[in-house]
DNA sequence: GTAAGGCCCGTTTTT
DNA sequence: CGGGCCTTAC
């Protein structure tokens, strides 16, 4: 886009501060622009920055939106509230611990935590249920607790079961994700003049992604909002795609509602794409029925063709992406982090990833197993929440046997029953247990069971509040005490998974020492930064700065763009996702929608590949194209067979360039 | 009673 | 590929 030029709409929505405003975004037509420009108008107005408060729906976003601000004014701005609805809502919890009966250490518990705690739950109650089920009461309770469904339909065990979950939850001064966002709620509900305090607070609002925000979501910051009434919302219908977790575009039609007199404004001049590429886009999103009508005008040349490749296979369809990056990397000298490879499902990036790897092309993958969600992390976390908080069953339990310390199935069960019959916590039967003679477990199991809890105990001392700057130290050294790394070398055949795993812990702890040692940090407590990196999954950002090819789902490009784009595996039953068109009605749309927001990624070039067979769990299986494709008007694409077909000359070329590149 | 090795299961998307 | 569950060995 042009610097320093704004289209009419977009200054429109720069200027109007106060009051509520509806901005309707299209992809790729200067959102973040004009959310930074507004922001930075807003300081020249003297509006002051602690009365801003700008919620994203990643971390990623968020950010990116605070360095985009800061660039744009030039100024520190530390006081400007730039924020995920989650962590949000944990620094009001955080604030407001003692009012809501919490203990000072909060403990924000990720979806597997959660699930743990279910089948912890469940077992107390005499209920068994294995991991799909799990998975499924897990979702329902966080569909519950977000007030989008109730327990109709099901046992009067489960609603009995959930209590129990939300009193476990309680006791171990645990949160969930959904009580990020329903506390608050219920805070500033049950508490009028704590919500007075932060609508004095917070008295110009700004939702980014607002298609993706849950309906309790809008409602903790409509409450928020309603008096002073400046709550601008910037969303895209047709880039929603999140409403399995809630979100819908019937958040717009609330806000309509709820606010009136709201200035609505559409942003419909794309600044991103090729014409060819958002013609395709338009065609195509133009099928769904449930969306705010409007048509993307392009603003650059039309471009090339679309192009759509059908490999043999998974394995050609990798290789042909890398072939095509690399061609591109020399013919055209474009770096690396023009790239964006996108696909449907995490599992889709390993064949991708594998071919990278093997042709040496530097990439950083988004999203999958997180690093915090690493068994190795989760060992260590577990630890430092067990110190932290001798309550919190689920992590102590965790680490009971990790590493393998000869406590087994036998020593949990007698914990289990001890605890339940006398009511105390696990922590307090385990001690109970660990005295000698006279205890059920064999002495062995009780002298080493003592052993353990002597260990834990010494380091929770030494750990105090867990408010300092050397934990990093303390950390360490635990880690060396319970021969952590030689338990990983253990368990792991192959050395190198062991070394990674280590590297892993390493990282962990040295993210901990130097957020311990930022100056700028005021509250250096442990578990803040557990919490932290609970809810913010920042990747290893160490290859970027060279220029990396990026590898992510669908999912997490929203919001980014690339020069040369790539969606793999555009076939039926990956995109649209066959678990997803059976589930509801609904499910298709949201699928094209999905399919929307990945060609509306790129800027210049777009490849589509379709494999004519993919090897899944059981053979390999001919696929299908896409039933999407055929609502893209042929000739916007072009189908093509190799895209490494070097001309004569053209390989003398490339090692010019190459040369070049590498300064030789 | 515990550990280790093998088999089968399922795997959408994210805070 | 990872985890849960089974069998077998100690």
């Amino acid at each position: 886009m042009e610097p320093d030029q704004l289209n009419p709409e977009q200054l429109q929505a720069v200027r109007t501060l106060h009051g509520p405003l509806l901005i309707i975004a299209g992809a790729g037509s200067g959102k973040t622009r004009v959310i930074t420009h507004r922001i930075a108008h807003m300081l020249d107005k003297h509006i002051p920055q602690n009365q801003i408060l700008a919620l994203t729906f990643t971390n990623k976003a968020a950010r990116e939106m605070e360095h985009r601000v800061k660039e744009l004014t030039g100024r520190k701005l530390t006081n400007l509230t730039v924020s995920t609805f989650h962590s949000f809502g944990l620094q009001i919890l955080r604030e407001q611990a003692t009012t809501l009966g919490y203990a000072e250490h909060l403990s924000v518990y990720d979806s597997t935590d959660s699930q743990s705690l279910i089948k912890e739950s469940a077992r107390e109650l005499d209920m068994d249920f294995d991991s799909a089920e799990i998975q499924t009461i897990a979702s329902l309770f966080s569909a519950v607790k977000n007030g989008q469904r109730d327990f109709e339909g099901f046992d009067e065990n489960i609603q009995t079961l959930y209590r129990e979950y939300n009193e476990h939850l309680k006791l171990f001064n645990g949160v969930d994700f959904d009580d990020l966002i329903v506390k608050p709620f219920e805070l500033w509900t049950n508490f009028p003049e704590v919500l007075q305090l932060y609508r004095d607070r917070y008295r110009y609002i700004l939702v980014d992604e607002f298609q993706d925000t849950s309906l309790s979501q809008y409602r903790l910051v409509k409450l928020l909002a309603l008096e002073h009434r400046n709550l601008c919302v910037v969303g895209d219908d047709d880039q929603s795609i999140y409403s399995w977790r809630g979100a819908n575009y019937r958040n717009i039609q609330e806000f309509e509602r709820d606010f009136p007199e709201r200035v609505e404004i559409k942003l419909e001049r794309n600044y991103r794409s090729t014409g060819n590429i958002l013609s395709a886009a338009n065609a195509l999103i133009r099928n769904n029925q449930n969306r705010k009508s409007k048509q993307l005008k392009a603003n650059k040349a039309e471009g090339g063709a679309i192009e759509i490749h059908y490999p043999e296979n998974e394995t050609a369809e990798a290789e042909f992406i890398v072939r095509t990056i690399k061609a591109l990397f020399v013919r055209e000298n474009r770096p690396y982090s023009d790239f964006g490879i996108l696909v449907r499902t995490n599992s889709l990036t390993r064949n991708i990833e594998m071919a990278l790897l093997q042709d040496k092309v530097p990439y950083s993958l988004s999203g999958g197993t997180s690093f915090m969600e690493r068994k190795e992390v989760k060992d260590v976390v577990s630890y430092l929440r067990t110190l932290l908080n001798p309550a919190d069953d689920i992590h102590f339990l965790r680490i009971l046997n990790t590493p393998r310390r000869g406590l087994g199935k036998a020593v949990l069960e007698q914990i289990y029953r001890t605890s339940r019959n006398r009511g105390l916590t696990a922590w307090e039967a385990a001690q109970l247990l660990a005295r000698p003679g006279h205890s059920p477990l064999t002495n062995r199991a009780a002298a080493d069971l003592s052993i353990l809890l002597d260990q834990l105990s010494v380091f929770r001392e030494r750990l105090g509040s867990g408010i300092g700057r050397k934990n990093a130290e303390i950390v360490r050294d635990l880690l060396t005490d319970i021969r952590y790394e030689n338990y990983l070398y253990e368990e792991n055949s192959s050395t190198r998974a062991a070394e990674w795993r280590w590297q892993n812990i390493q990282h962990f702890v040295q993210f901990l020492s130097d957020w311990e040692s930022d100056s700028q940090n005021d509250y250096p407590a442990l578990s803040a930064f557990l919490n932290r990196m609970t809810l913010d999954n920042r990747e290893d950002e160490g290859e970027k700065g060279r220029g990396s090819v990026s590898l992510m789902t669908i999912h997490s490009a929203k919001g980014l763009e690339f020069p040369v784009v790539f969606v793999a595996g555009v076939e039926d039953g990956i995109l649209p996702h066959a678990r997803s068109v059976e589930e509801n009605q609904e499910g298709f749309e949201e699928e094209r929608r999905l399919f929307y927001v990945a060609i509306t990624r790129a800027q210049q070039k777009l490849f589509l590949t379709c494999c004519q067979n993919r090897r899944t769990q059981k053979g390999s299986e001919t696929c299908t194209p896409s039933p999407f494709l055929q609502e893209i008007p042929p000739h916007l694409l072009k189908t093509v067979e190799n895209y490494d077909t070097f001309q004569q000359g053209e390989a003398e070329k490339m090692f010019e360039s190459l040369k070049k590149k590498l300064g030789i």
